[in-house]
DNA sequence: TCCATATTTCGAGTTTTATCGAATTATTGA
DNA sequence: TCAATAATTCGATAAAACTCGAAATATGGA
């Protein structure tokens, strides 16, 4: 299980629409990823700016990327995404047992 | 389904380990809710410091307040956590195009 | 080797967040 | 009304994050 500082750096990466446009891209793209290129081309925001981003994202354990010869590919880590959504679900521990209570 | 903007920003109010702490306590108190005092007791913080990111949270849609006399009581909105999860969740439509293509 | 492509690093300026004491507001009970 | 409790707002400062052009690095091909 992740500790809450882990789980808060990467939710902080998560939360700048850039870098969530990023991962959602890279889910819908799945195992093929996308290169840097490829995501700049269809962000639109100039290089080092996205560059800086996906370097958050690798630090918050997000994305993972594969050099290609020139091109520097990039997925989704799964693992750490799910482990987010497993914390965020955590309710099973919710008082007496009653997900849901909601207005 | 919550825009990407929308969960950015809720994602970034997560990011705090302080804020991240303060929805795990109210995912534990479940249906019964915390006071902001009794947060504060728990997370020992100054109470201008828990009161600003207690706002963020509340502003962020991921709890609720409700007066009780002189108390308020915070509460998770699991409405807005399980959008969160839906979104990281979304990878069903990675890759090769699987069923629930968008709504 | 030299050039083109792909991407990162550097550095500086701007903007946003976070922190916390002091002052303030809200509510209740005496 | 006055005092006590619960919590927020204000205001100032400090720290971190964002942006992006220019320069640098990595790779492969001619």
């Amino acid at each position: 299980m992740m500790t809450t500082e882990e789980a808060a750096v990467a939710l902080a990466k998560l939360g700048h629409p850039v870098r969530l446009k990023i991962v959602q891209y890279l889910v819908q793209a799945g195992e093929a990823g996308l290169s840097v290129g490829e995501i700049q081309a269809l962000l639109e925001i100039p290089g080092s700016t996205l560059s800086h981003h996906i370097s958050h994202l690798v630090t918050g354990g997000l994305i993972r990327q594969e050099r290609e010869s020139r091109t520097l590919r990039c997925f989704v880590n799964y693992k750490q995404v799910e482990g987010l959504v497993e914390l965020l679900t955590d309710k099973c521990c919710a008082g007496i047992d009653l997900p849901k209570a909601e207005a």
